[in-house]
DNA sequence: CTGAAAGCGCTAACAC
DNA sequence: GTGTTAGCGCTTTCAG
């Protein structure tokens, strides 16, 4: 089985203070003794537990980070992030897939408590997190991510979604079109919220009514069925604002097998900038969000929380969305 | 800061052991405590300490998931496996991206030997894991995902990818094809080889000559750059099959900012039908795998080696792939 | 500079 | 049925 501090101590012949402090606090230890004892680790393959180590010390050097949808590009992105920076800093971090459900999220925070992290990041699944209070009484520090909060007890890294959804219809009506369509999943999701405030604010100025699509997830599928209900609008839009790339991708694919040409006779704009919108059937105009940059800056305020404790400073990061134009948007006919 | 089971002793005025038997044992305590101790538990929000507990116990209920990019949509399709089966058992996995490096891949194991996982998945970067031998001695079970074993000291779920490769290419040589490029990546990779054997399997059958084109890494901007050596190839093929789909896609984009048009000009076939081979440009053939099937197949494995212990029979489980036959690919002109 | 010993929160014997 | 207690592997005073 595994090797314990104990048996390094017994076989450097030293006691079990000093291999902790060759560990921990080597500037502390003679050089003859360190030198060994570090010989003995490598010889016996010790790796120190890291259960005991925390046990002890009260805190892990473990995050969790939840997300909504893994298989969202999105979010890969956002993940990479934030296990780049994690991981430079020495921290260790569980991956949760909350699938937008809010059940599912409250049982990988538990199971996230029980692995005694020492900071979540999250994308909650509603708009307001009031299971996310409890945590703080826990000593987990929490920061959103993808998500602003107006809390001063938390720190937040966002992208402007108002805006983004702003950037998306301005350049629609800037092109011509006036009879718009907005694909957006439930009100419940924020971000799904902002970006159709900013539609709405947009489309006030312009004084143009823009129709409301809802579908419940935001998946191709769902984008997919949209389409039927698009079609079947008293008056068909000359363009179509997806609230994500894959709902955008679905979107596509339905209007493709009803023969419906993009962007000749509809044009279509996303959300996100994945990677594959590029390669899609037709390269997808799409608003772009910072992914990796957004992990990052999120796991580096929470560590900074974590290890700066009081010392720290609460802050809301707000990045600025892009806009990408491809071929999938054009004037109207 | 958080509570303690001695906390709750203390409060439900028993003490500790009959907590930790109302938490792991309930049947052995009368009914009246149990409810007051249950009670208290959720009064107080207590939530048991997992380091504490698997210090004790030895071990732990997590388990680690090491994967070679966490952005193709195939492993996120594979790690929802995982994690929903994992979950289903009381597990928590640890998700690790090893972005094909070995140094990383060897870098995320020490993070999980540290964490105590019980086990780890993993879809290793090279051929011959030596490194993977050490975790047994420390008694964490390996299983490998994706990827086939000989060894019996281990489990392992994988696709037959020698097949894989055979099918491809019977594929093309029944459209009629003859001149075929086989896009991969660095033959250190298992999945990349294998597949190889069943197109070279295939091409001495048909007795056609097929070019391989290598390519660094198994990304769509090196799938990009594979199509100006295509093109420069003395003999233009006329059917393309790609290690995976992110390269096809990449490839695709190549070609078709050429103006070469798929499939009248230039077939196209992909690996492991993710769910944007629907959406591209011209939709992808691919051959499919059953990704979260592999998922929950490998951790089920896994937890009953972990469980079971002794008794556990250590079993390779193999799945077939399948050709699904999109628009990219037709007879040559 | 090094050793001895207490104790982190919990489980599992073993007493009662 | 319930209480008591040793000890999991480690860090951290406190002595020496």
């Amino acid at each position: 089985m595994s090797v314990s501090l104990r048996e390094v101590a017994a076989r450097a012949q030293v006691s079990v203070g000093t291999v902790s402090n060759v560990l921990n606090r080597p500037e502390v230890v003679s050089a003859l003794t360190l030198e060994r004892v570090q010989k003995t680790i490598k010889d016996l393959g010790f790796v120190p537990n890291a259960f005991a180590r925390h046990l002890r010390a009260g805190f892990s050097r473990t995050l969790g980070l939840i997300v909504p949808d893994v298989a969202n590009p999105f979010f890969t992105e956002v993940a990479r992030g934030v296990e780049d920076a994690a991981s430079k800093r020495g921290y260790a971090v569980f991956l949760c897939n909350s699938d937008e459900s809010v059940k599912k999220e409250e049982k990988y925070i538990n199971v996230l408590i029980q692995q005694q992290v020492r900071g979540i990041l999250i994308t909650p699944s509603n708009r307001d997190p009031a299971h996310l209070e409890a945590l703080l009484d826990r000593g987990i520090a929490v920061t959103l991510l993808d998500r602003e909060t107006k809390s001063r007890t938390q720190c937040s890294v966002s992208v402007d979604d108002i805006r983004g959804g702003e950037i998306a219809i301005e350049y629609l009506v800037t092109l011509g079109h006036r009879d718009i369509a907005w694909v957006c999943g439930p009100e419940s999701i924020p971000q799904v919220a902002d970006r159709g405030t900013g539609v709405t604010n947009v489309a006030k100025l312009a004084s143009i009514s823009i129709k409301t699509i809802r579908v419940t997830l935001m998946n191709a599928v769902q984008g997919e069925h949209a389409v039927t209900e698009i079609l079947s609008l008293p008056k068909l839009p000359t363009a179509i604002f997806c609230a994500n790339d894959i709902v955008a991708l679905g979107v596509m694919r339905g209007l493709l097998d009803r023969g419906i040409r993009i962007p000749e006779q509809m044009s279509l704009i996303g959300y996100d900038d994945i990677a594959f919108a590029t390669s899609a059937a037709i390269p997808l105009t799409s608003i772009a969000q910072p992914a990796y940059q957004l992990g990052v800056a999120s796991a580096e305020l929470i560590i900074s929380e974590c290890e700066k404790g009081e010392a720290h400073a609460h802050q809301q990061i707000k990045f600025q969305p892009k806009l990408v134009i491809r071929a999938s948007t054009q004037k109207p006919a």
